[in-house]
DNA sequence: TGGTCGCCAATTTTT
DNA sequence: TTGGCGACCA
């Protein structure tokens, strides 16, 4: 078993992947250690030198020991933002203030533990006493709004919805609008879920978001509002929260008059990391927090705000000095991580930025090789001259995991992936399809669900229809008499709600509710779900082919039910909170003999490095998406999120343009199927790529590849 | 005829 | 994996 930096049991990840079925020799995922070049700064600066305030710049040190009043950190990539947000609270703690009044707000749970194990290797605090309060801001409301439940009329044990479950909620509510049907075409769930999501987060009227970002729904305004209403009154009738409502009721109690200010004082300092990303809702939660006490420190970097989609908004760091007209701010501009080609590229493209904090980032390590820009044929061209560069540099000693592969968007990364598998190199690949999406997984925890709330209409949905014969209409007969029945016993009317299922169902049905039935005076998480796997096993078998490997998956889960100290109910909402297998949770090194190339998306990889990186398909429509090519702000943002992949190497960068392309049909006004080079790469940034090589090769494929050149030096012109 | 199931196409990024 | 469409079963 192995565990992350909490001790708790971390579960290896699917077997199951889209491309799979194809691969026999795919390796197993697992979770690769980032690379912390911080660490090694500081674990030379506690052994060697025990005023480790030396070991920071000035800057950093001035921003570790601001005293007293708001402070905004710029920190440019690379700079040591994380060393030096580290080094505050450590200073804090060594200054006296208590841990446990210490609030640190992160964007991943893995950066709340990295920071507080780094904090209290350089303070010695006893393992146990660092309480700093620590997390993401959900997982930090999901805390709060649990500890004042009944103040917020919620059940104690209200459940959470991930977002495929509200996703599910939403649907339902559709269809009993009857849109399912209805001629003119309604937005589908998902597109529901986001645009509500982003209404949420962004605090702003739904017609706002709607003409902004979802024209094309405008004609269903009206519709939308009361299925969104409708949808938050459900809810309620469940008892339970999704995601955005953490948000909500955690604001509520913060600007509460009772607990408000008993929330705020119980915390001497807050501490918000990636402050680029917060969006408007969690804005105000931090002001209401920090209204008389004004002790808070937020670091970022505006110029990689890469959340936009989520109502994330680099306004808001942009605007600290407003909300805090007493704040001091310093910018962090020393860079540690990268060569000076490398840097030199990156802040050319952030002088193309529309808006953005002035900073000149300067460079610590004077030489090191040019990036280089790669015309490729096509795509399985890429994947091949990835694999070379891969493995020369491997020859010359640098480890496969000192090597990663980035992408827009974890599909383009599926050529390589069977590539790397054709040619034996191991990889891991985080991003893209996650442990709690796989519909197996998806299936057990909505038995779990089940278990602990017997009126939770959307679980009975989903099991019942994995028994042969039953769809949609069955399931909807057997859950209406069930609903029916009193609401302390549901199981009690079984007998007569079977009753719709087809003859040759009831019997499996039968096994899974005495399952239901049995467990339930179990207190633990373990033996409940271990049993409640066996009697979801048979159904699994029967519905999907390649059930071994979902159930080894599922077999992943019950080993982590069994770790878990607390009760089901517990055990379900921590996974909903902090799933295993998302990249936010790439803890502990798993076999240290082990090397594997890493892929990721570029988003997952925030706050990574790596010695080399390559930058797969930079093409115009790809990256930047054709998505984001609607407004200004999205394009920014599309080359910030460039900015952020390039930033991620310190001594190697590989930027991939494949010239043709074959899984877009008619995706553009380009007939013939080439591939323009990103937009990105105008000839500022291509001057200072100065290897640029060409790898067509005589081919079947045809077209040469100077005419990739040609539209080179047309791509300025898309800009406008 | 209502309902299930099989087949095909398409899919941005994630707490 | 989801959604849409058409075939087939009670």
């Amino acid at each position: 078993m192995i565990r992350n930096l909490n001790g708790h049991p971390i579960i290896i990840g699917l077997t199951i992947h889209p491309l799979e079925r194809r691969s026999a020799t795919r390796p197993e995922r697992i979770r690769p250690r980032p690379c912390l070049a911080w660490e090694r700064m500081f674990v030379s600066a506690v052994t060697e030198a025990p005023q480790w305030l030396e070991s920071l710049n000035p800057e950093q040190c001035a921003a570790a020991t601001h005293a007293g009043g708001p402070l905004l950190v710029l920190a440019g990539a690379g700079t040591g933002k994380t060393t030096t947000l580290c080094a505050r609270v450590a200073w804090l703690a060594s200054e006296g203030v208590v841990p446990e009044r210490i609030m640190l707000l992160t964007f991943t749970r893995r950066a709340a533990r990295e920071m507080l194990q780094r904090t209290r290797a350089l303070i010695q605090m006893p393992v146990g006493s660092g309480a700093v309060l620590g997390g993401t801001f959900h997982s930090v409301a999901h805390r709060f709004v649990r500890l004042h439940a009944s103040a917020l009329g919620l059940a104690p044990g209200f459940g959470v919805l991930d977002a495929g479950d509200a996703a599910d909620v939403i649907d339902m509510i559709r269809e009993e609008h009857g849109h399912a049907q209805s001629k003119a075409r309604f937005p589908k769930k998902s597109t529901l879920l986001d645009l509500y999501s982003r209404t949420v987060n962004a605090q702003r009227p739904l017609a706002d978001v709607v003409t902004e970002s979802f024209p094309w729904c405008e004609q269903h305004l009206e519709t939308m509002a009361a299925l969104f209403k409708a949808y938050t009154a459900r809810k309620r009738k469940l008892g339970v929260l999704d995601l955005d409502d953490l948000l909500v009721y955690w604001r509520a109690l913060a600007t509460d008059e009772l607990i408000g200010p008993q929330m705020q004082d119980a915390f001497d300092h807050v501490l918000i990391d990636e402050y680029q990303d917060v969006n408007g809702l969690q804005v105000e939660i931090v002001r209401a927090l920090r209204r008389e006490r004004r002790d808070l420190t937020v670091v970022g970097d505006d110029f990689q705000a890469i959340y936009g989609w989520r109502s994330a908004s680099p306004e808001h760091i942009l605007q600290f000095p407003t909300h805090f007209p007493e704040a001091s701010v310093i910018t962090l501009e020393h860079n540690y991580r990268s060569t000076q080609p490398i840097l030199a590229t990156a802040n050319a493209l952030a002088a193309q930025a529309s808006r953005a904090f002035p900073k000149h980032l300067r460079c610590e390590l004077k030489a090191g090789s040019q990036p280089e820009l790669i015309f490729c044929r096509d795509e399985s061209a890429q994947a091949a001259e990835v694999c070379d560069r891969v493995l020369e540099a491997r020859e010359r000693g640098m480890q496969l995991r000192e090597q990663a592969v980035l992408s827009r968007t974890s599909h383009d990364t599926d050529l390589l992936e069977l590539e790397l598998t054709r040619r034996r190199i191991p990889f891991v690949k985080y991003g893209g399809l996650r442990y709690l999406e796989a519909a197996h997984v998806k299936d057990l925890i909505a038995l779990l669900k089940l278990a602990d709330n017997q009126g939770d209409e959307i679980s009975w949905f989903r099991v019942l229809q994995l028994l042969e014969g039953v769809g949609p209409a069955t399931a909807r007969r057997v859950l209406d008499l069930l609903v029916t029945a009193p609401q302390t016993d549901r199981l009690a009317s079984w007998p007569t709600a079977r009753e719709p299922l087809p003859a040759h169902a009831r019997g499996p049905a039968d096994a899974v509710i005495s399952a239901l039935r049995d467990t339930r005076d179990e207190r633990l998480a373990g033996p409940r779900v271990e049993r409640l796997r066996d009697a979801l096993a048979p159904l699994i078998e029967a519905r999907y082919p390649d059930c071994a490997a979902r159930l080894h998956d599922l077999e992943q889960l019950v080993a982590a039910a069994r770790e878990h100290s607390g009760d089901l109910r517990h055990f379900v909402g921590e996974l909903v909170l902090d799933p295993p297998q998302s990249s936010a949770d790439l803890a502990g090194p798993p076999h240290r003999d082990e090397d594997y190339l890493v892929l990721s998306t570029i988003h997952s990889a925030k706050g990574l490095e790596w010695q080399a990186v390559h930058v797969l398909a930079l093409y115009d429509g790809n990256f930047p998406a054709c998505m984001s090519a609607g407004s200004k702000e999205s394009v920014d943002e599309e080359r910030r999120l460039l900015y952020v992949a390039m930033t991620r190497a310190r001594r190697q960068l590989h930027l991939y343009v494949p010239v043709r392309y074959y899984h877009r049909p008619n995706g553009t006004d380009d007939a013939h199927g080439y591939g323009k080079p990103s937009r990105f790469l105008t000839e500022q940034v291509q001057q200072l790529c100065d290897v640029i090589r060409s790898s067509d090769q005589p081919s079947h494929l045809g077209p040469p590849t100077p005419t990739a050149r040609l539209i080179t030096v047309s791509v300025d012109g898309l800009f406008d």
